[in-house]
DNA sequence: TTGTACGCGTTATCAC
DNA sequence: GTGATAACGCGTACAA
């Protein structure tokens, strides 16, 4: 008998008969060598390399409830932040035979949901989720489909949800500090949406923090969207008010760089006409002239360490051990010590 | 009856006892909906939302031989390019309720194949993959296991194989001819390496026609890792030659930005001193001071039509159409027209 | 239009 | 240590 089924993949069956065995062995000789005798492991493992045999995943994932597969759900792919992570995560999981199954949601919750639903049909065992706030109704999916979770890049203070992350207020209020150390006193803000986007909130608020702790005026704030000409627009009209902050903190480098694009088409000077600085420290930011001051944050720690978190929770061993991870400032040269002008 | 099954999850059994029909009927209210009595149709769906039913994937695609997960085998998610491709893709499929699968294989064919072998053995249904070399075997095991494929980023001009992409080397030697338009004759080359990399491959090949045409004298070529400090490192070694070359194209906006790098760090001055120019046109080049001249590739498109033709493959619409896509020189202000100097 | 019954390819549970 | 057998949850002939 040399039949295939009918998707002419040879199966588990086909192997048992080249090997002189049962299904039930071939099953265990894949699945747990331990308990087979090394001699008929090794007449199977030929008989799998000879018909060169792979196992067929979803009827596995159906008797084992079990599908190695894990989903990464996160805001957006450009700017290679959150695809890092991903990689990151990625590559750790494929080296323990598990996949990564991708989606995004560009900053909305709902659509998260969305497909957060299509990739729990699709049977993924565990989520890695960016950011703690989520639509409720997500927590009660993941939670209804005993599907294990970590959220990252943040930090639950709630103590509701594991998470892997760091504290991004923190983050932001170590930059301005830094600025303010520098001298500036007029300061302006670039800030992403921060409309289901915890981090993005809790940036702003270090930036609010700093300076209120440092007795200054309230500072002018411009959301833009997480793109460079978005941010550029919104650096514009932070430039048009007089008298001009003396330094803009942005909550990320994508929108420090559309800023410091404003800057030059303005022929305005960083830093001497004005200090910029970024959070998260790319690659973008670091290349800019002059480099861009920033927060190095645990971009690719997260994704290992989610993987790792994600492996033990789909395996049974351990608890979910929340982690918050450390951060860094980057100094660089968009953020000097602030110089004493007529209109200053 | 309320009871579950061993995962707790409602079964389309329990759809059809709460909807008073037959588990047949819930598959067809779900994949057929016009096979089946409205009034019917509507008790199911009511059903379905009161007992917040989700199929059963694992169990779909055993029963249907069909996933409905595309695998997306990329070489890096680092710098944005090939994620970029990858979210236009996921977007696209997202939408047809397809999931992404990703997978990175770091340059290594071997380890390409490793990672299909995976991804076949999680059951995708079809596969994206970047450029046009890859290992015969891989192509055995997508043959055999009759995995729809589309090749991307290239162009397969052997013909044996479905692609999407542009030509690289028509690409590369855009940029070069303009470059050479400028007055530049001693050329430097900064090139990705070309290993199981046809893109970087053939678009070194484009430099090279370009300035073989235009009758220079051979190029020094210094080929680094994608990697900004990598780059940098082989741009120090052509600005250590004497004389040193006047312009220095770089296989992509990577390379490029790194070489801009080692300009800084030198205290050279693009483009007084050196002319620099990219490939792909990406925000980390574009953003530079001076913003590099680069070369507009279609990464977001290749893979909104690799979406399209994957789903048509899958769903036996439409042949394998292979497509050739345009590019564009996007001039900027890291290349001048050659100062003549004492040197020159 | 709807229901009955079987099987997709694997793994878990028993015996032996 | 190994084999027979019964599920896992769904889709689809076929019959009604």
């Amino acid at each position: 008998m040399d039949q295939r089924n009918a998707t002419n993949r040879p199966g588990a069956k086909h192997v048992a008969l080249l090997a002189g065995v049962s299904t039930a062995t071939v099953s265990r000789a894949l699945n747990s060598p331990g308990a087979v005798d090394p001699a008929t492991l090794q007449r199977v493992r030929d008989a799998v390399a000879q018909l060169r045999y792979v196992p067929h995943g979803a009827a596995r994932s159906l008797r084992s409830q079990r599908s190695r597969m894990v989903g990464a759900i996160v805001p957006s792919f450009d700017y290679a932040l959150y695809a890092k992570t991903t990689s990151a995560l990625q590559q750790h999981l494929s080296a323990q035979g598990y996949s990564v199954v991708l989606a995004e949601h560009h900053y909305d919750l709902e659509q998260e949901l969305h497909v957060a639903r299509q990739l729990v049909e699709h049977g993924v065992d565990a989520f890695m989720l960016v950011g703690i706030d989520h639509d409720p109704r997500l927590f009660d999916l993941l939670d209804e489909h005993r599907r294990p979770f970590v959220l990252t890049w943040g930090v639950d203070t709630t103590g509701r949800h594991p998470y892997i992350g760091f504290d991004n207020r923190a983050a932001a209020q170590e930059v301005a500090r830094h600025v303010i150390s520098l001298g500036h006193e007029r300061i302006g803000i670039v800030s992403a949406p921060v409309e289901g986007n915890d981090r993005g909130r809790e940036r702003l608020a270090g930036f609010r923090a700093a300076i209120a702790q440092a007795g200054l005026k309230e500072p002018q704030v411009e959301h833009a969207r997480i793109a460079l000409h978005d941010a550029a627009a919104a650096m514009k009209k932070l430039l048009a008010r007089k008298p001009r902050p003396t330094a803009v903190l942005a909550t990320n480098d994508v929108l420090a760089v559309g800023a410091m694009m404003a800057c030059r088409a303005a022929g305005i000077s960083i830093p001497d006409d004005v200090a910029i600085t970024g959070i998260d420290n790319t690659d973008l930011g670091a290349t800019q002239t002059p480099g861009l001051t920033s927060v190095r944050t645990p971009i690719v720690e997260i994704g290992e360490a989610a993987a790792e978190q994600l492996v033990a929770l789909i395996e049974g061993r351990g608890e979910a051990r929340s982690r918050v991870m450390e951060f860094e400032l980057v100094v660089r040269d968009s953020a000097r010590r602030r110089l004493r002008r007529k209109d200053g």
